[in-house]
DNA sequence: CACCTTGTTGAATGGATGTTCAGCAAATAA
DNA sequence: TTATTTGCTGAACATCCATTCAACAAGGTG
């Protein structure tokens, strides 16, 4: 789950390890054993003897990389943030031009292995948790998807005009955005008898029963609705 | 926020405070100090002398009423569950016989006042978060709400017998209880901006998309489904 | 009143943890 | 090779915090 304990990739000549490693390299390195211990220990129990000893390091490493403890957090906050944004951005650059297409899409992506693994999901959620009393916190945990809340309200509403639909758009988006992030914490919560396949099936039972014209019970596409994608 | 400092209810003559109170009563003032600490400062920033003060007692209290930190938080866990539970319950026993009816009542309940309000909802995420890595949080973390969610089987269950809909009651069931929790960590984490009134209209206008025929869009019974409520 | 029980205090203790930094060693330059 | 830069180490330090406990005080009981 973690970097293996020595650096063979950079110069290491067979048998050797290299003591030295470029910043960059050792940044990941840390940031990564910091969500490890998040997601193993807690906020509260992670320590950065933890941290150190998680990435094969001593105890005065994360000091050297990082000015301090509350810094470090901040740059693991950040790498999910960034991590996260990419992968639905790059998700729905490869999605259909539909509004149903990609609001499919994106939902799964919120769902995909790469983000929506044990290690970060436990993160975030340690991350959520402490951000109510760390304003430096905040901002980030907002700006993790204004974006992502600012797409579904465009799409919910682009599926209205499309069907008809009855329902007020943005109760919808805000709807759906809660269902996403309460599946996130249903996996986190109950990660032995909840499994990803099941919240992928439950969200797209809800785009099924949400915008019924769009989608099938199954969540698969109806092809009935005549897109009016490309309009730019 | 807090129960007031000092106490005049126990048998204090005027002017003067009681030094001594029962047990329970201190007991409750503790608890109710943990979950304002948790609400203010955080689980990993709460501390005994934190708590203490908060309730305008002595440093080593805690530890006189409580065996430990741990018994603390797991018996303040308890109280938030009991309190939460408690909440439902008699919501449901006040509600109409009918599915829709029940369904619409206890979501409601998730949302009053009495356990969704600032306080509570950061110190539930506070616990939520350890949980992962504190199994003696999970166990009650889980039975939170087993009835709960059993009980929305069962009511989509019914929902669907009466009017057809196409859904897998089991994963509209899921959805629908993770869009109740994820309204709860967006009121805590956007509590400027997203109000308790918001969030009822949100789960309004999702009873009213779900659930067509049992619902309006503003989340207002129809009338046209004839209930067979009352079958023991 | 004297005696006992019991809630409460706050200083002392011991352990844990973030941070510092003098020294060391690997890479690189001269 | 020697000198210099740069990444890294781990012991030392200061702080914070949960826990303990001897002393105290407020009721209750005789």
């Amino acid at each position: 789950m973690n970097i293996p304990g020595d650096i063979e990739t950079h110069g290491g000549l067979s048998g050797k390890t290299t003591r030295r490693a470029p910043k960059e390299f050792r940044r990941d390195q840390l940031i990564n054993a910091t969500i490890d211990s998040l997601a193993l220990r807690g906020y509260a129990e992670t320590t950065l003897a933890d941290v150190a000893e998680g990435a094969g390091l001593s105890r005065g490493i994360v000091n050297f990389h990082f000015e301090s403890k509350e810094k470090l957090l901040l740059e693991t906050l950040q790498f999910l943030a960034d991590e996260y944004d990419a992968n639905w951005k790059s998700a729905l650059a490869g999605a259909g031009q539909s509004a149903a297409e990609k609001i499919r899409t994106i939902s799964l992506a919120d769902l995909s292995e790469k983000v929506c693994n044990e290690r970060q999901v436990a993160a975030w959620f340690a991350f959520f948790a402490e951000a109510k009393s760390r304003p430096s916190y905040q901002a980030l945990s907002w700006s993790r998807d204004g974006d992502y809340f600012d797409l579904i309200v465009l799409l919910t509403g682009k599926m209205k005009a499309e069907a008809g639909y009855k329902f007020d758009p943005l109760r919808i988006a805000d709807g759906f955005y809660a269902l996403q992030e309460g599946l996130w914490l249903r996996l986190m919560l109950e990660s032995k008898t909840f499994t990803r396949e099941m919240a992928v099936e439950t969200i797209l039972a809800a785009l099924g029963s949400l915008f019924p014209a769009h989608f099938s019970a199954d969540g698969s596409l109806e092809k009935t609705i005549k897109t009016k994608g490309g309009k730019k």
